[in-house]
DNA sequence: CGGGAGTGCAAGTAAGCACTTGCATGGAAA
DNA sequence: TTTCCATGCAAGTGCTTACTTGCACTCCCG
């Protein structure tokens, strides 16, 4: 019986007990029994009980698998962004218990937060990498501000990604609680959370029309184009 | 000292530490004493600490009040979504504590969510309200269906509305948690959600530009007419 | 082989917790 | 005035909980 493996899953124990029971719900006679060993060795191993499902979360968070990656070269919007969604609702509702469980400690143990929400963070910095290479590829306009920070300029897309974001969250943490407030099938949430967001950012469907944008920084010109055709 | 208001001040203050430390750390010596009473009247008064708790849960459910009326005839919609959303968003502020125990509690004590979410319940219901009177009034295009139930005709906003709640309870549950995924101010929020949502489902901005809408499919707006004279 | 590390088992400790019981007091109603 | 009800105080009960201690066993390494 290797120690470290021994180690690994008594974390892995305290963090699913954790997620079930809560900081209070999660005895050590419950984890110990969860990760089939003796109680007396969470306390040899890790010192205490705080300590134990501090380092669980920790260890979590550290494990946690990246997000999938979105495209660096956007070909169509929608199918890549759908495909992204559903990969990240899914993530989210695998974690949803101790998601919640994390959300009700923020009062006693806000530490526990950002072990928990890490893949979270992960996830809408990689939506938000793609976002920025949307407009840039023309998929999406967004007009440089003549003053004021560069960045300043993907703040209404960033803002509709928020909204996705949020989406995709709120359906993971609420659809069991509220159903009659998610009447779109569960499988359906991604494609159509996806669709309103490019209607609200105003993507461009297709390739097609984007490629007008490398000519230049955008504007009149590719406007153009799209009227001749 | 009255009984009933006693009762009401036990239910209270039984609430208020549910919803701060969840249901293992509301012990019946800290209800006690956040409503000053003794603890053994507790159990005089409700028999068990179970009892009490779900109770005041749902005294708080039949108390909570109701969701800021919207307009029955809208005239601005974005002024009008905007206050709306800022006061619902104020709202699942003031609950924040509250809805993340229940959400931590729903393996088990799924009871207590419906008592939780009533408020969240009866807004989104009030928002469908408000969004079929948008469509009818001709403020967003919802053609009816030629095949299928009539209510499919407002599937597409209803989306969109239920992306909007999904915005406002994750801004309201995940905005200290994650900082960072809510750059745009707090109070700014609800301004930004709502436009969002109205470009999403495609909303005229006011009522100067509904009427022509009827040059278009030219459907609900003859048929008014028709039944007029 | 001996020693050390890791672990299990069992018993125990001190504190916490939901709840009970007995007595006393105050206020309201008959 | 008496009685009843509601409540407080204090002590207590039995169980749970995080954690400790002592002993024993197994395995691995030098």
């Amino acid at each position: 019986m290797d120690t470290r493996e021994n180690r690994c899953r008594i974390l892995d124990a305290a963090a699913r007990v954790y997620a079930l029971l809560g900081f209070r719900g999660a005895t050590t006679r419950r984890i110990a029994e969860a990760a089939g060993v003796n109680e007396v060795t969470l306390f040899r191993t890790f010192g205490s009980k705080e300590a134990l499902i501090a380092e669980a979360l920790r260890a979590r968070a550290t494990s946690q698998s990246a997000p999938l990656a979105l495209p660096a070269d956007p070909q169509d919007p929608e199918r890549e962004l759908t495909a992204w969604a559903a990969a990240h609702l899914a993530e989210l509702r695998a974690s949803r218990a101790l998601i919640r469980q994390a959300m009700s400690d923020m009062g006693e143990r806000p530490e526990v937060a950002p072990c928990v929400a890490s893949g979270w963070s992960a996830a809408d910095a990689e939506l938000r990498r793609y976002l920025v290479r949307l407009v840039e590829c023309g998929f999406v306009d967004a007009p440089r501000p003549v003053t004021g920070p560069t960045l300043a300029r993907y703040d209404d897309v960033f803002a509709g990604g928020a909204m996705l974001m949020a989406a995709l969250f709120s359906d993971a943490m609420g659809r069991d609680m509220m159903p009659e407030m998610f009447p779109q099938p569960a499988d359906r949430a991604p494609v159509l959370y996806v669709s309103l967001f490019l209607r609200a950012v105003r993507c461009r469907p297709s390739r097609e029309e984007a490629p007008a944008a490398r000519t230049g920084d955008g504007g009149p010109r590719p406007r153009a184009r799209r009227r001749a055709s």
